[in-house]
DNA sequence: CTGTTAGCGCGTTCAG
DNA sequence: CTGAACGCGCTAACAG
């Protein structure tokens, strides 16, 4: 005779036991790998598994003390954009290896939806954070709100915590961005040594990290020319391709327009290679298109219509090293005294001359 | 006299209770919204609360019987692909406005992997699952080990599964598909219409669902033509974007190269563009290159080198739909009888003449 | 309005 | 080798 299946509600290790005519002990003792258990025991608990459709619940599992979650948090402020699907999947692979499984959580760029976040991770136990911070005063202030607020250590309690792309002032966490500055500037650079002067700008808010250092990075290019940013020729309010694709047409559309354009991420570039390429298939807009230098690879750079170069960089490797970071702090890992900032190298890859 | 900090350990309702002066159950009403207790005992826990940076253990919470763990389980085949990424978007946004989280595990395309994450996805007590079931045979076989094992109900237990883009024969789920065989005839009719009569076709594995009802709505649009599929033109083992290149460069080699090809997705659409642009920057390949028709859109289709047409759809909806379908049966929902099928429109858009 | 009791599913500890 | 008791953090149900 075979008890009812469970009503509504997954079995436990009560049912399995019943079933199996053991105790609850006996069956734990199994799902652990069996050592010191009877091998038929271990069949009649194996099959009472299968014939129920058992699951540890690894909730109640992780309430015991020294039993960790398995669960790593991962916000990111935009999975619409592939750069951070690709950048989720190398702390996916290497939490993998460690056994862990990730919890994502899309921010979308707003401060209070990181906060509820984060908080709802730590109340699921992870064991460690990748974070991607939304955009926020690089600042720091002297009032007595700093920002980064949720990110702090009283917050987190003592959950290991990695920023990742972006850097935020006040939190002493474990931090890999990328060689923004550098990267900008040669990418500017490369312009400047081609002959351009009036050279575009398309970029993020400054109050995003990126944001600011690939800004400053172009700012020493143009210092190091003797030059100084036209103001005019600066757009860097846009978050999606879409406000890129418009802000192009701005600068496209001016008096004097710029003959080179400096783009500081893949929104960017994207949308001003979708507006150029609209204007040379309706034939409008000036005679001459600009020139491109873009921060961030990203797929069909080939088709570019126009001069392209993208600062280049893999944000697989960008992932990986966040999660790498993070296992250090954990169990088992290194547990590196201070915090650390790794800054990975990116590559100027000329996509057409 | 202030208490020591947690040592390692996250702050549990009987420290702030003990902080606060109260008993764990005030902590837990006022926690609970506070209907009940006297203000300033509210008041007193709360800032015990903040000083002690207190986040309840959401996987103690859900273990009381009826509490529910707000956590929905989310499978996708490839996160590198943007395409899931916005996928998982759509099913993110959604979750949240029913005030659940997502859990997201990537597969692959492997079944052992697909089977382990669900398997954990149960443990953690999720209550509900978003799947893109990994490639499997679409054939019913009579064997007796059924494909989709892992996603069949007595694996499940009562945990309501919504399988996304592709079905799985023999699970008797929600599913939200495309028209794809619909999609694929309409756009290869195009192709035809404008006289191509050597179509190359490109696609992911027959054992993938949305492969063979690609490929079928392809042979249908040629069958109507009184023509058949030339074996030689036919590539079908590509999963990404290099593989799809080879495939192409393998159609552009041939004796008598196709005047046109039709790609079953956006992997083998762009890999076929990134062949075409490279062998038009080179100079070398046929003098005429093909036309393009493609299943899914993606960025920069503008760019397209030659004459192209995507079946366009939105990935973020395709996710939205399947969440909403999920929360249908989530307590609530309207609890539908039979399993449904949405068969979501796809949209013919000309890119390029 | 507040506190005590009990038990959710599991595994460590200790007895048999 | 097996089982019973206990407690992890939390909250419904029941006192007070």
């Amino acid at each position: 005779m075979s008890l009812p299946p469970p009503a509504g509600r997954q079995p436990t290790i009560k049912e399995v036991a019943r079933r199996a005519e053991v105790s609850p002990m006996t069956v734990s003792r199994t799902l652990a790998g069996g050592s010191g258990v009877r091998p038929d025991l271990q069949e009649r608990v194996l099959a009472a598994v299968r014939e129920l459709g058992y699951h540890r619940n690894e909730n109640a599992r992780s309430l015991r003390p020294g039993q960790a979650s398995g669960l790593i948090g991962v916000a990111i402020t935009n999975l619409a954009n592939p750069y951070y699907g690709t950048f989720c999947l190398g702390v996916e692979e290497v939490a993998t290896q460690h056994g862990r499984r990730i919890i994502l959580g899309n921010t979308g760029e707003d401060q209070a939806r990181e906060r509820q976040l984060v908080a709802d991770f730590i109340g699921r136990q992870v064991e460690g954070l990748v974070v991607v911070p939304s955009g926020r005063d690089t600042e720091e202030s002297d009032d007595d709100s700093p920002k980064g607020d949720q990110l702090s250590g009283e917050h987190l309690g003592r959950v290991p915590l990695v920023l990742a792309s972006r850097q935020v002032p006040g939190i002493g966490a474990d931090t890999v961005v990328l060689d923004d500055i550098g990267g900008a500037r040669q990418g500017t650079e490369r312009l400047l040594t081609a002959g351009h002067r009036r050279i575009g700008y398309l970029g993020n808010a400054v109050s995003v990290f990126t944001g600011q250092r690939r800004y400053r990075g172009f700012e020493q290019a143009l210092a190091e020319h003797g030059l100084a940013a036209d103001p005019a020729l600066v757009q860097r309010d846009q978050q999606d391709v879409e406000s890129a694709r418009a802000a192009t047409a701005d600068l496209l559309d001016q008096p004097d327009s710029p003959t080179a354009i400096f783009s500081a991420n893949n929104r960017n570039t994207i949308g001003a290679l979708q507006e150029i390429s609209r204007r040379l298939r309706t034939g409008t807009g000036p005679g001459d298109f600009p020139a491109l230098v873009g921060f961030d690879s990203f797929e069909l750079a080939d088709l570019t219509p126009v001069p392209l170069t993208v600062i280049d960089h893999d944000a697989r490797q960008l992932g990986a090293e966040a999660a790498r970071l993070l296992f250090d702090r954990l169990p088992g890992g290194v547990q590196p005294e201070a915090p650390r900032t790794v800054e990975l190298p990116v590559t100027l890859r000329v996509i057409r001359q």
